[in-house]
DNA sequence: GTTCTCCAGTCCGTATGCAAGATACAGGAA
DNA sequence: TTCCTGTATCTTGCATACGGACTGGAGAAC
């Protein structure tokens, strides 16, 4: 027999899931703001009880709070929460590439190097969003082929959040994409190389980077949008 | 005005999520086996929404395999799944103890002396069950000092199976629970000295051996319990 | 005896209805 | 004016109803 595998329609969960996640991830609504079944059930054209299954897997996340007969909020993250989420980001991140490198290297490689043309086709058009898009993309590609499914799933259970500050903390500071880009090459090279103390330190400093822009952006309060 | 808090009763999602984790827990279920929705609502003196919302997340916790249209089945982990899982424990706990030593070293290693006597207790009086909980317990005291929210939640993602496996799969070997001791103590002793080289290897011996154990358990398939 | 087909039973996915708690605001008392 | 209180209206929590999808077995055709 051939192998013929029909993919499964998606259950309206999964989509209404996904268009959330997508809305909050992409800016499409601001941290913070409330979020009700009944309205978004109506918006989106379903009854509450997928829209109300969608949102306590969001929460599981950690994209939205949901407080018992008052409502459900976008999230809204604390200087201390970034801080913490930080952290916890490079040491997975580590983790999966020490892996990576040790198990799947060429294919990790090569990934690495899509994402990064990805990357640098967004700048190129301007595209912040796709240029945020792509970022995740690089940074899922170390646990794609980590070869450890709960790495992986650990990582999914915060990168809603990482997303959602990428886009919604991240200023335009001047050269800051092209710091940016520069130290995702560096990553690849030190990858290729097999240099993996130098990849740890980009990989530190890059995420760093990236808590004090989002920690600056917080305090100032300029944080809608 | 004193502070005067009423607790909020809990939501009946909670309850049987609570209720539905110890039954695979403590292995009042075995592994594999159906749950049907309507049954366990039956069952537990429920309507099906609850006991749907909570098996969602047991979902997530990995201790609950949904299919759709099929039916809800307890998870059922193979060799390789077990040998991921005590990687990532490893990795975790190993990131834990660090944060703990450095932050809440007088608070954890308190927390750490509780758990050890809880566990002496519990094998004076022969209970395998509360020598498993101690266990359990012992190991979330490090997440519980870590100090960094994120870790201790990657970690109750997977603290249900492993709890679920230490019940499931330890299989009463001679001299096992003194082993398990000592190595307890050993550790206690080794984060009171600060000697985090001497507690990462324990550690590690620690998970390593029980992942052989387990993996023997499931080689032999002497798997339901 | 083997294989195909049909059907009944069971499961989940989704929609909807009702109850109870939380909040905001208007209106009355001091 | 200020403070309290009752109520209207919002929210979620939970129960229930219905329909589609899957499974397993009985019976017919070969």
């Amino acid at each position: 027999m051939p192998d013929l595998k029909v993919e499964q329609p998606k259950s309206l969960v999964a989509i209404v899931e996904e268009r959330l996640r997508d809305a909050i991830v992409d800016a499409e609504m601001r941290l913070g703001e409330t979020l009700s079944e009944e309205a978004l059930s109506e918006a989106l054209g379903v009854s509450r009880t997928p829209v109300r299954e969608a949102l306590a897997r969001l929460q599981l996340q950690g994209l939205v709070t949901i407080v018992p007969k008052k409502g459900t909020f976008v999230f809204a993250p604390t200087e201390e929460d970034v801080s913490e989420l930080c952290v916890f980001r490079y040491m997975l991140e580590t983790q999966a590439l020490r892996e990576c490198m040790s198990k799947a290297r060429e294919a990790a490689l090569a990934a690495m190097k899509g994402a990064l043309l990805a990357m640098e086709t967004a700048q190129a058009n301007g595209s912040r969003r796709d240029y945020a898009r792509a970022d995740t993309v690089f940074h899922e590609v170390f646990f794609q082929h980590c070869g450890n499914r709960y790495l992986g799933n650990a990582y999914r259970g915060v990168s809603g959040r990482v997303a959602a500050l990428r886009t919604h903390l991240s200023v335009p500071l001047e050269g800051e994409q092209e710091r940016s880009m520069a130290e995702h090459h560096q990553m690849v090279e030190a990858f290729a190389a097999g240099r993996l103390a130098d990849l740890d330190s980009i990989l530190h400093r890059h995420i760093m980077r990236a808590w004090h822009a989002y920690a600056d952006v917080l305090r100032t309060g300029a944080v809608r949008g």
